[in-house]
This record gives structure tokens, sequence and C-alpha cells, in this order.
DNA sequence: GCCGTACTACGATGCCTATCGTACGAGGGC
DNA sequence: GCCCTCGTACGATAGGCATCGTAGTACGGC
């Protein structure tokens, strides 16, 4: 491989063409996905691990959260030895969706300002 | 009055200061409710009755959609004899998320393409 | 006043899901 | 090899929710 080599462990993610509008609506409709997702587009393009979000719930319930990102088609995720890194699958969504995460992105931040409720922990 | 006088039956909506984006996103995020927003959409600033709607679910059902759209903020709801008339909340929507409703119904005509499954009952 | 239409309210059901705790597996550092 | 860290898997739990059916209310027409 020319590029840094994965783990072995492999994940399933959608295709682009499988990513169901829905799908993905259900999944930003949850706060504490939403706040992923921000904080995944605030580091356009750069692999975060798991750990590095700061979440209010216990280490299983934010696996499944993530877990319902990538079924979802939102985020992409790659092991990197022990860490499980996620970034954000923004070509794929602006392809099927135009605008639609920049909306929802402006949209929450628009939110954050409007209640005065960051929704950001770090 | 000046309009046409609504039933004396209120019906609660929240404010438009009070119109949550997850609250939103959760109410697009179904397949039922998405198709309704779609339609009511298509008919921009038309008051339709809930038996417009032809949806392969029961009365009860379609009023508790319509019940989730309505206390999500997306949609508002009048009485007019024993008609209950739904028009979108667009200029609510848009004054606080711009563009949101515009991708996510442009996006719903995508996959609609895409999937050659119209989404409408016609 | 009576009936039909439009929608609601309520209870039931079964599924989905957000959460937790605990036990486990994979990799890296020593 | 041993252990620590990161994350998973699994089971449990509690609440939400999409659905239905039935019974009931509001309103307009006759």
């Amino acid at each position: 491989m020319t590029t840094a080599a994965a783990s072995s462990r492999a994940l399933a993610h959608p295709e682009r063409d499988e990513i169901r509008l829905e799908s993905v609506l259900h999944a930003l409709a949850d706060p504490m996905r939403l706040r992923v997702v921000r904080e995944l587009a605030a580091e356009e393009d750069i692999e975060l691990s798991c750990s590095y979000f700061v979440l209010p719930v216990t280490k299983s319930t934010t696996t499944h959260h993530f877990r319902v990102l990538r079924e979802s088609g939102v985020i992409r995720q790659i092991y990197r030895g022990t860490a499980k890194m996620s970034v954000l699958r923004r070509a794929d969504l602006d392809a099927l969706f135009p605008g639609l995460l920049d909306s929802v992105l402006a949209a929450a931040a628009r939110q954050e300002g409007r209640l005065g409720d960051d929704g950001l922990g770090g």
C-alpha cells in the first residue's frame, strides 16, 4: 500500500450510493452525534480518535454513537494501532446532498449562539 | 376578525425561538413525515387538510406524524370547520436555519431521482 | 335533532435506541 | 511476555416511538 496502512481490522461502511437521507438526518438528530459531527467538521479532513471526544456518556455509549454515524455514512472510521480514527465523509455527503451538511452545521452554530449553549464540551 | 376565522379549537405550537434543530432533524428523519413536508413544500403557502395526504398508514398514525411535525415547529396547523389545515413554517425555519429546509428538500428530490422511488404516493 | 365526515384520544404492541456495566480483544511500550 | 490503553461485544434496562384499533368529539349539512 502507498498510504499509511490501517490496522488489519476492517470496518463496514456504506458505499456513497447506499447512503440514505433519512439515515443521515436520523444520525444528525441526536445531540451527542451532532456534537461529534461539529467537532469533526471543525477539524476538516483530520482524523480524530474516539478518545479525542470528551462526551458526557460512557465509552460503550460513545462506541454506539460512532457506529450509528459510520453506518449511516456520515463518517469514515479506520483503525490505526489501538486508536480508531474518524473523519467526516464530506465529499460523499456534498455530492449526494449538496449544501445539506453545511446548512446543518450553520444551523447548529446559529442555535448555539442563540441559546448560549455551545454543545461542544472541549 | 379580518381573516377567515379558525375554529375555536386551538393547537399548541412552539414559538419561533423555541424551535430546536435536533427536533426538526428528528421530524424530517421519518420517511412518512418527510413525504408530508415535501408535499407541503410543493404547494407553497397553501393550507392542506390532513385528508389531502394519502399515506400508507392509518388515520391515527397520520395524526401522530402531524403532531410531531407541529410540535417540532416544522408545520403550523389550524382548524377550519371539521378539517385541520397544515402549512409549512417556511419563514420561521428559513429565519432560524437558513438553507436547511431547501437543502433537505433538494436532497430528498435528488435521492428520489437516484433511487427511482418517488416517495410521493400521488 | 340526526347523521356523516374529519380528526383525536387512549390503550396496546412491538421495535428501536440511548444508556450503562462488565468482560473481553488488539496493539504498543517496556 | 506483561501490562496498559483503546475500543468492542454483550446483556440488561428503560424509555421512546411508529403502528394499530376502537371509541369518542367537533363541526357542517339536512
